[in-house]
DNA sequence: TTGAAAGCGGTACCAA
DNA sequence: TTGGTACCGCTTTCAA
C-alpha cells in the first residue's frame, strides 16, 4: 500500500538500516549515500510509519492537552498557541475537554496515558492533587497550566495572579476611586491570588479592605454574568457605596456592569469596573470593559516548550520549574475617568 | 516497563493469542478463560500498546480535525462536540489550526496523513478542491464541514445555508420591515448560500432585491465589526434607507449596529438587524442581537458519526453523503418590534 | 561506512 | 477452544 523503507532500500541497492540512518541524519552515512536516499524519499513521497517507530523507541511524538472547556476563549487561545509550537517541532496535539468535571478529567488522563502520549498538559479542575500521582507513576512528564495546587510541586505555567489583582486595583486607585470592592471567584488558585492582590494593593495605599467589600459570585463560568449581577446587587446595598469594583473575570464584570446600570448609576463616573481575562471585544459592549490580559498565547507557548524540554532531557521532575507570566492592564471606558 | 500481553499470558498459563482474543471479545474464547483474562487485566491495569496494534491493523484509532481558527466559537464548539462523540467510541482527536491559510492547511493535511489518522475532518479554507485529491489518493476517509466546493462531491456536514438567509429575512419581513438589505461575506459557500436565501425570501414575498441593497464587508473574521461598520455606513447613504439588515455573521452585525447608533438612529425601531452564528451572549451587548443559530454541536456530532461510519464500512466515497442541519432563529432585541 | 539479525507488542492465519 | 508461527515497519546492536 504505502511506500516503506524496504522499497527505498531495494530501489537503491542498500539496506533498510542505511535508509533509516540516512533519514535521521546519523553520522554513519556518507553524504553521497544520504543524498541518494533523500532524493528517492522525495520522489516517492515516503513518510515513515510512526507506529513502527513508536513501537521501537517508545515515543509517540504526540502531546495530550486537557482543558475544562475548549469553547472558553482562554483555553482555546492556549490550545492554538500550543498547536503552533508543537507543529514546528513535529509533534501532534491530542485535545480533550473535561467539561469542568473532575471525574471526566481523570478518565481523560487515563485515556491519554493509554495512548502513550510523550507528555501531558493539563488545566485541571481537580480539587486535590491525587490524579497527578498516576501520571507520575507512569513516568510521563506533565505540565499544569492556569490552576495549581497546594502541596503539589509540579511544573507549572500560569500568570502572576497576585499581580493581576494589584494591577486592577492600583488602576482603580489611580482613577480616583476611594472605596474599592472585589467580587471574588471560587476556591482555586487564580481566584485566591487575585483576591490577595486586591488586598495588597489596598494595604500598600493605606486603604481599608473591609470584609463587606468582598462578595462571592455564585458562578464564574459562562453564566457568570448572572452571578456577577447578583453579587453587585449585594454591593449596591452597602453604605457607603463602593466607587470601584475589581471582578474575578469578565463575565462577572459584565453582570456587575448590568446591575450598576439597572440601578440608574453611571459607569465609570459613579462606579468604575475592571474585569479579568480580556475576552470580550470592546465594540460589542454597552460600556467597553477595562480588563486584565492574561497572555494566554504566552502560557500555551511556555507550556509547550516546557513539556518538550522535559521530554528531551528525560529528567522527570527533579526540580519542577514554575513559569509565571506578567499580566497586562487593558484600559477601556469602564474605568476611564478624565 | 509497562505490562504487556505476554505478562498476562504467562501469569495465566495461556498464550498471548488467547489473551488478545479475549480482550477483543473474539467468539473463540470460552467464557471462563475470558473471565480469567479480564480479571488479570484489571488487576494489573493493563493497557494494550496502541502502536503495536496499529502496526498490525493499520488503524490508529485517531481522527484529525483541521479548522481555520480554533478560537472562533463556531469551530471550538464543533471540536468540543466531536471530542465528546469520539471519546465514547474510544477514538483520539488530533486538532490543528490552519490559521485561515490555505498553504498551511495543506501542510497540516500532509502531517495528519503522515500520522496515519483513520479519517480527517476539515473546515477548509482552500479556494479549490485540489488538496482533497491527495487525501483520496491515500485512501483516507474525510468529511468536509461548514464550507464546500463546486464540483467536488465529497462527504459534507453543514447547515442549510439558504435556509439561514430565508429565516433571517422572513423574520425581518414579519417584523414589518419593508426595505431589507444584506451585508454579504466572502466568496465561500456559506456566504453565497445565505445571500441566495435572502434573495429567495424577498422574491417569495414579492419584494424587491435591488443590487444597491447588497454590500460587501471587507472582513468577516474577528475584526468583522469594522467591516460591518463600513458596510453599514455605505447602506446609510442610500435613499430610501433600508429598515432591516441581514448580516452574514455576528461580528459584522455588531459593526452594523454600531454604525446605526452612531448615526443617531434606533435599533430596532428605525433599522432592525439580524446576525448569524449566535456567538454573542445577549447580556453583553448594547442591543442584544437577533441571530441565526447554526447548531455547531450538531455539526460536530454528525461529522464524527459520518467519519466513524466511513472508517467502519471501509466504503470510501462510493456515494458521498451530505448532511444539512436546520438553522434556528434566535430572536432578541435587535429585531423585536411590538 | 554498511548491513544481518533480533526484537518492539501486538494480530492473523491456520493447524491441532 | 486454543496456540504456533509469521509478520506489521522500523530501530538497535554488533559484526564485517
Amino acid at each position: 500500500m504505502a511506500v516503506r523503507m524496504k522499497d527505498i532500500a531495494r530501489d537503491l541497492g542498500v539496506s533498510t538500516v542505511t535508509v533509516s540512518k540516512a533519514i535521521r541524519n546519523h553520522s554513519d552515512i556518507s553524504p553521497k549515500t544520504r543524498g541518494r536516499v533523500l532524493r528517492r524519499i522525495k520522489e516517492l513521497n515516503y513518510q515513515p510509519n510512526l507506529a513502527a517507530r513508536t513501537l521501537v523507541t517508545g515515543r509517540t511524538y504526540a502531546i495530550g492537552l486537557i482543558v475544562p472547556d475548549l469553547v472558553h476563549p482562554f483555553f482555546s487561545e492556549v490550545a492554538k498557541a500550543l498547536a503552533r509550537v508543537l507543529r514546528e517541532r513535529d509533534y501532534g496535539l491530542l485535545i480533550s475537554s473535561s467539561e469542568e468535571d473532575p471525574a471526566l478529567e481523570r478518565d481523560e488522563i487515563e485515556r491519554l496515558l493509554a495512548r502513550r502520549v510523550d507528555a501531558l498538559i493539563i488545566a485541571s479542575t481537580q480539587r486535590t492533587a491525587e490524579s497527578f500521582r498516576r501520571i507520575r507513576e507512569e513516568g510521563v512528564p506533565y505540565v499544569l497550566i492556569d490552576r495549581r495546587f497546594d502541596g503539589l510541586t509540579a511544573p507549572f505555567v500560569g500568570v502572576q495572579d497576585e499581580e493581576v489583582g494589584e494591577l486592577a486595583t492600583q488602576h482603580l486607585i489611580d482613577m480616583g476611586c476611594r472605596r474599592i470592592a472585589h467580587i471574588r471567584g471560587p476556591e482555586i488558585s487564580p481566584a485566591l491570588g487575585r483576591m490577595a492582590g486586591w488586598r495588597r494593593a489596598l494595604s500598600r495605599n493605606r486603604r481599608a479592605a473591609p470584609p463587606a467589600y468582598i462578595v462571592s459570585s455564585r458562578s464564574s463560568d459562562d453564566a457568570g454574568d448572572n452571578g456577577g449581577r447578583d453579587a453587585m446587587q449585594r454591593l449596591l446595598k452597602l453604605k457607603p457605596l463602593p466607587d470601584g469594583v475589581f471582578c474575578y473575570n469578565d463575565p462577572i464584570a459584565i453582570g456587575a456592569l448590568r446591575a450598576v446600570l439597572e440601578r440608574g448609576l453611571r459607569v465609570p463616573e459613579d462606579i468604575a469596573i475592571v474585569g479579568c481575562g480580556n475576552i470580550l471585544h470592546s465594540a460589542f459592549l454597552r460600556v467597553p470593559l477595562t480588563s486584565i490580559d492574561q497572555d494566554s498565547a504566552g502560557i500555551g507557548e511556555k507550556a509547550a516548550e516546557m513539556a518538550l524540554s522535559m521530554i528531551e532531557t528525560k529528567k522527570p521532575s527533579a526540580k519542577p520549574k514554575t513559569i509565571l507570566l506578567h499580566p497586562t492592564l487593558i484600559v477601556r471606558d469602564s474605568t476611564r475617568r478624565e
